[in-house]
DNA sequence: GAGCACTGC
């Protein structure tokens, strides 16, 4: 430990910390960061006025740092040192350093805003940008000022980007702490390969061939690629010459692999065996694989984004920035001199790679985070103004308070709504929020709790693709259907089988559920639940004869309670097709996702209306877990629709107007009318469509 | 009838 470069800096820390409210650390890999800087504040007494928080975008990495600070000063965790994650507070009155997600640190700022009861606050990694330390980022500026003689703030960061932050608080002061990285040799290609995995092949049997002994880390942006490279390499690997060089082992390593597969990547490699370990954007941060000499890296990674003005998601390959070139060439270098072969020009790196990876509030729809930052009641922020180190557009912006009107959760002024605030308490989406609290009033809380559960976990729950031929002889899994009204519902029933199986893991097995999702599910379900008691106007068990009667009503309550948490995420069918248009602000043609298990009636035609839980653009747009509801339901929302002004949503005085913007504001400002008054026109003949459609039958 | 990078409250 006390090799660890940053102890050399203690002084030269201490010094700034104490001079300066805010202070950027630039701490390469390897510095002792995470567990050191805790440490050091702790020695010199910044823990006798208040508890040392450390954030970090990852709850094992809350958990395994503060385990080891724990060890290092040799006392019991959860006593002086201690962690907090969802579902886990391992912390006491003892308490002095405090490890804890991003996400719990926002949370806690909720019922207290000023966070008093820390005097240092650290936000580790804020060079990965996750949205809740993008918000604790702006939090924090506005905190240093009202707390300025009890509150330090330390925010590490890396090199590439830590003018950015500096700047950002004021042209704080920034320390550089060198990290214990071996030398990587960067090796570029000529050019850009045609196909990176017939690339990545070659360049690792190269490796294999040439080099001396080392595992190789290969980063891809997917499963599909993964597994094509993992047998390529493997065919590959048999047809060299016995004996020509070492045993070779091919490891595939990603999300969606069950854990036990992921772990393989821990356990040691058998003698003279040469590991290829074949990873997606997992082993970038997330998970460490020792004895890594050689990574290869393609220069993409695949990235979910979203659209405000088309409320879709979609998942692209794109390039990678400097920060993550950097970052996965650092892999290579932990346990001795590594190298890293980019395929890809130098030129490239130089002139077409950005230099940070866009932040993820620029990539995400933000109506939770508004909501949030709404129920805070800061007098002195405006959402439109809010102070964010990156800015998210105002397209973006809009389109969360938009989403956030619909559903109750502010008023047509942009205010909060006392609904807003009882679901800004609750950790989910706000269109589960509202589900939730409608359902509450519809007698049918205990089965949206369920629903809202599944849907928090949902990508992690259903049996993936197999392209295992084995697997596809076995008889159908033996699952409710959702009894043809869509996919909330099945998620329900399918969680009401599990608990009428009492929780049987083996259940889950045979029916190809995801254990760890369903164990996750349970959790959510059951923290969901203490949340609502307070306000529950019923029980809160899985299944109740109440249940059963409303079963037998086709779910209607429980649907209409979906209506009103999705009432931007409507969608009605087309007259003689089963494509849907969707209902929101923009219209736009989409399908149901062929994994939807949404029936259809006699004619083979899907219901005339649906809410959907998201829209990803794939090969199309689909709309992806989608709810039967019916027509009567759907007028208020047309009206409320046709009651918006986007304008009085965002305060009147509306836009971010500083000096040259105001020109191309106004234009905004104008083409948002003409917006406007398109989808009135819209709404309107929806609204006949609809008229006609009822007379007709 | 198509497909899912990674986190987190």
């Amino acid at each position: 430990m006390a090799s660890l470069p940053i102890l050399q800096f203690e002084e030269k820390i201490v010094e700034t910390v104490e001079q300066n409210p805010v202070v950027v650390i630039i701490g390469e890999t390897g510095s002792g960061k995470s567990t050191q800087l805790s440490q050091i504040l702790h020695r010199r007494g910044y823990t006798k006025s208040g508890v040392v928080a450390v954030t970090q975008p990852r709850r094992v990495a809350a958990v395994s740092v503060a385990r080891r600070v724990a060890q290092e000063l040799d006392v019991n965790l959860g006593d002086e040192v201690g962690y907090a994650i969802r579902f886990e507070d391992r912390t006491s009155g003892r308490t002095r350093i405090k490890y804890l997600t991003d996400g719990v640190l926002l949370r806690e700022s909720l019922s207290n805003p000023e966070l008093s009861e820390y005097s240092v606050i650290i936000l580790d990694e804020a060079h990965e940008r996750s949205l809740n330390t993008d918000i604790l980022l702006g939090l924090m500026k506005r905190l240093v000022k009202l707390r300025p003689s009890n509150l330090r703030v330390l925010i590490t960061s890396a090199t590439l980007d830590g003018n950015k932050v500096s700047n950002f608080f004021s042209n704080c002061p920034m320390l550089t702490v060198p990290g214990k990285l071996y030398p990587v040799e960067i090796l570029y290609s000529k050019e850009r390969p045609t196909s990176y995995i017939e690339s990545s092949l070659k360049t690792a049997i190269d490796i294999h061939v040439r080099q001396p002994e080392g595992d190789v880390l290969i980063f891809m942006t997917g499963q599909d690629d993964i597994e094509k490279l993992v047998s390529k390499l493997e065919d590959k690997i048999q047809t060299l010459e016995e004996g020509s060089c070492m045993d070779a082992i091919v490891l595939p390593l990603h999300g969606s692999l069950p854990p036990e597969m992921q772990v393989r990547v821990f356990s040691p490699p058998p003698p003279n065996c040469r590991r290829f370990i074949v990873a997606t954007n997992i082993a970038e941060t997330s998970l460490t694989v020792d004895g890594v000499v050689y990574v290869i890296d393609s220069g993409y990674v695949k990235q979910r984004q979203y659209n405000p003005t088309s409320g879709m998601y979609s998942l692209d390959v794109v390039q990678i920035s400097k920060v993550q070139a950097d970052q996965r060439a650092g892999r290579a270098g932990r346990t001795r001199p590594g190298k890293c072969y980019r395929l890809y020009p130098s030129k490239i790196y130089q002139d077409e790679f950005l230099d940070a990876t866009i932040p993820e509030i620029q990539r995400s729809s933000l109506a939770g985070s508004v909501l949030y930052l709404k129920s805070m009641d800061l007098p002195d922020i405006d959402i439109l103004k809010f102070d964010f180190l990156d800015r998210p557009s105002s397209d973006s912006l809009e389109d969360a308070l938009k989403q956030l009107y619909l559903i109750d959760a502010i008023d047509e002024e942009g205010s909060i709504t006392s609904i807003g605030r009882v679901m800004a308490e609750l950790p989910l989406e706000p269109s589960l929020s509202r589900t939730l609290l409608e359902a509450n009033d519809y007698g049918c809380l205990s089965q949206a709790l369920t629903i809202a559960a599944m849907l928090s976990a949902e990508t992690s729950l259903l049996p993936g693709r197999s392209k295992n031929t084995e697997k596809k002889r076995k008889p159908p899994p033996d699952l409710p259907d959702g009894s043809g009204l869509g996919d909330h519902i099945q998620l329900l029933q399918i969680y009401e089988y599990w608990h009428e199986m009492d929780y049987d893991i083996g259940w889950c097995k045979e029916n190809d559920l995801q254990v760890r999702g369903m164990r996750f599910v349970r959790d959510v379900r059951k923290q969901l639940s203490q949340i609502m008691q307070k306000i529950a106007r019923g029980s809160l068990d899985v299944r109740l004869n109440e249940s059963e009667r409303e079963r037998r009503r086709d779910y209607k309550n429980l649907r209409n309670a979906l209506c009103a948490g999705y009432a931007g995420q409507l969608a009605e069918r087309m007259s003689l097709h089963n494509g849907y248009r969707t209902m929101g602000f923009k219209s736009q043609l989409v399908q149901v996702h062929p994994s939807s298990v949404l029936g259809t009636d006699d004619q083979g035609m899907f219901p005339e209306f649906v809410v959907y839980h998201e829209l990803i653009s794939t090969s199309r747009p689909y709309m992806r877990n989608v709810c039967a509801i019916e027509g009567s339901w759907v007028m208020p929302i047309m009206k409320k629709l046709g009651n918006l002004n986007v304008s009085k949503l965002s305060g009147g005085s509306g836009r971010i107007a500083d000096g040259e913007e105001k020109a191309s504001d106004l234009l905004e400002q104008k083409n948002a009318g003409t917006i406007q008054n398109d989808q009135e026109s819209r709404i309107q003949a929806a609204r006949e469509r609809f008229l006609a459609r009822k007379a007709n039958k």
